[in-house]
DNA sequence: GTCTATAGACCGATAGAC
DNA sequence: GTCTATCGGTCTATAGAC
């Protein structure tokens, strides 16, 4: 409970700005290459100031990723109440990647700007997001009946097309909207591809390159 | 030409030393984290002695960019050479995705690393990579009938599917040959995804998802 | 070509007044 | 809650001896 008297300038908001601010300049620039200096000046307060809010440095890049989502785990719980295998494989990818929010974009062009930072540090919700997620990929993998060698690879980028989305509409001007949908229609194209060409010895599937499930999608 | 007298250690041979090391480091650790002591330590020599090869920091990271290839420029080039307009579309961005080395490996993975560093970076090598291969997606998304919004988004993500392979395969070891054919697999799907569902006016190609053009590909 | 030594700038973090 | 002032550290880059 803050003294009611003296000139206080409402810590929770400056707090909240403290971190919006961060979270940009952390995406333009690079956690590495922003300074505290910089994140003060721009929030109108000195760097001192700063650490009344926030004990470290990385105290901040903490906060940042523990307002990540539990997208992953929520996906995998979905995954676990199937009851058809393989059938299951493109809903849960489409889920995974239709699970993103323009607050959620944010977060993936921070991660995309910081790759080394993101995975340098541990215990501080980086993993809560990476973890779950390569739990949820080795999980769909095992779905596959008899997986080539690249074929997990193949779905970890079926996954991570929201990722790749992003990366390719860098520097040029895309509505998060089109992003989301490329991403939607890579994850689709690249787990048919995985599901294309197996050796058929499960032969409830059509020949040639077929729809596996038509599934929840909307394709426009 | 060097003075014969003196312990002199091989200058070109150092430098060539430093540039390994150096592209090392920058990847594993962020080129802004990388001090130009520990490049120095790493060589057996110091910092000073550094500064007689590279005059500032980012010659070195010059240094590396400007060794980089001229693929997209190639690729650019027998694709205006091309007669036939759609049908050219796969085999172009497959001979773009195919003029992986494992050289060029080690350079996708630094910039994977370093994606502020690379942009941020002007008249140094970086455009030389950059903008051909912007270039030659514009030039192939003018390959597509009536491209919807995303389409070239979903284009760029075609020819940038060996960074993201290379993404999907971070922090997990993955030999390069697979890490290329799961690039050369989503490559063909994203490009097949594309051309599948366009407003179909030209209606020499069969519907449903259709193989394209059959091309020079090597499906294992 | 490599060295020692140091200048000069910036950074993260702390102390203490208001 | 915000401030001024400052400490200790690391960095890039330079000067000059060998």
């Amino acid at each position: 409970m803050p003294t009611p008297e003296a000139r206080v300038r409402d810590g929770a908001a400056t707090r909240r700005r403290a971190l919006h601010v961060a979270l940009d300049l952390f995406t333009r620039q690079g956690y590495g290459a922003t300074s505290l200096r910089q994140i003060a000046e721009e929030l109108g307060i000195t760097k001192a100031s700063l650490y009344y809010h926030f004990p470290r440095k990385d105290a901040i890049l903490q906060a940042i990723l523990q307002e990540r989502g539990t997208e992953a785990e929520d996906v995998l719980a979905w995954l676990r109440a199937q009851p058809p295998p393989a059938a299951a494989l493109e809903p849960a990818v489409l889920r995974w990647v239709e699970s993103s929010s323009a607050e959620k974009l944010r977060g993936i062009r921070f991660l995309q700007a910081n790759p080394l930072v993101a995975d340098g540090l541990a215990g501080t919700g980086a993993e809560r997001i990476g973890t779950p997620l390569a739990t949820l990929a080795d999980e769909l993998v095992a779905l596959v009946p008899h997986p080539a060698p690249e074929d997990a690879l193949l779905l970890r980028m079926a996954l991570l097309s929201i990722n790749a989305a992003v990366a390719a509409a860098a520097q040029s001007d895309v509505d998060d909207d089109v992003v989301l949908a490329a991403a939607r229609r890579s994850a689709r194209a690249l787990v048919r591809e995985l599901l294309a060409d197996l050796p058929r010895d499960e032969p409830r599937e059509p020949p040639g390159v077929a729809r596996v499930s038509p599934g929840t999608e909307d394709r426009r």
